[in-house]
DNA sequence: ATAATTGCAAACAATTTGCATTCAG
DNA sequence: CTGAATGCAAATTGTTTGCAATTAT
């Protein structure tokens, strides 16, 4: 199963949104078949992507789709520091790691701030969220570069 | 010893700003002042702040001297995912909580992050920087608002 | 004098808003 | 028809740049 979302879901989908009201527009199918095709992508990418199948789609209505796809939670965002967020597939939860030096985005499993989200819940009642926010440092490269 | 820097501080930074050509200027001290008086302060209020003092200083100062601040290693700053970084005085070193609920942003110590720092560097050779990205999730105080 | 610093206006990037038009049920 | 959705232009926010005027040594 991997992020294109089977059969049921698109059905789930379209009724979920049909109790709302809405619907799964071609310009909202366009916005997460790109998120779902790019890593971690930020709004203007997602545009670009969108807009080498079908120009006309203009850039307010990549805000306004992804806003709404990740109220569905189809699609997430990270801050990365710098910039704009970067989407991806509310599939693919992962932890981001940034590299201040040459600005490269390392993926790991969250499950590496397993023991981290424990220490802070029981220190000060906070329930950590390991995807919204990336983790800055420098990168293995970066830091063997600066060795030489 | 504060934020205030000791009389030793003060000349110690004179000399490294003179080495460079460069000079303390009123306006930099302000700015100075500011984000050691402030909480992770945006550029934005600091702004405010070294204007309650001197209303004619502009916001592009503002900018010019946080660059400069934390270039010489006095001020840091820390994106706190949405909007504008904050600054704080680099004596602060401090791992940085914000609620994605209420806004709230928490300090805790940095050493929460030790075994995450040491299992990075293991795993992928990522050196982390603990201050550089807050930590997202769900403050205490909204999660018992959220039981009721 | 000479180089650093400042203030101001304008440029810029990322995002949001208002509104008229279009479109699907 | 009616509300939802889109495209476009303009407004907003945060930040940077170019440049002329000012200031300290």
């Amino acid at each position: 199963v991997g992020d294109e979302g089977t059969a049921g879901e698109q059905l789930a989908l379209r009724r979920t949104l049909h109790e709302r009201g809405l619907r799964m527009t071609p310009q909202r199918q366009l916005v997460l078949d790109a998120v779902r095709g790019l890593r971690h992508a930020t709004p203007e990418q997602v545009c670009q992507r969108v807009q080498q199948t079908t120009p006309t789609v203009n850039i307010t209505t990549i805000y306004r789709a992804l806003d709404l796809l990740e109220e569905l939670g189809l699609v997430r965002h990270t801050h990365l520091g710098h910039g704009a967020p970067v989407y991806s597939a509310e599939a693919h939860e992962h932890l981001h790691l940034v590299c201040h030096r040459c600005g490269r985005v390392i993926e790991q499993p969250t499950g590496l701030l397993a023991r981290l989200t424990d220490d802070l819940r029981e220190r000060c009642g906070f329930r950590l969220d390991a995807t919204h926010l990336a983790l800055s440092g420098t990168c293995g490269q970066c830091l063997s570069e600066e060795d030489v």
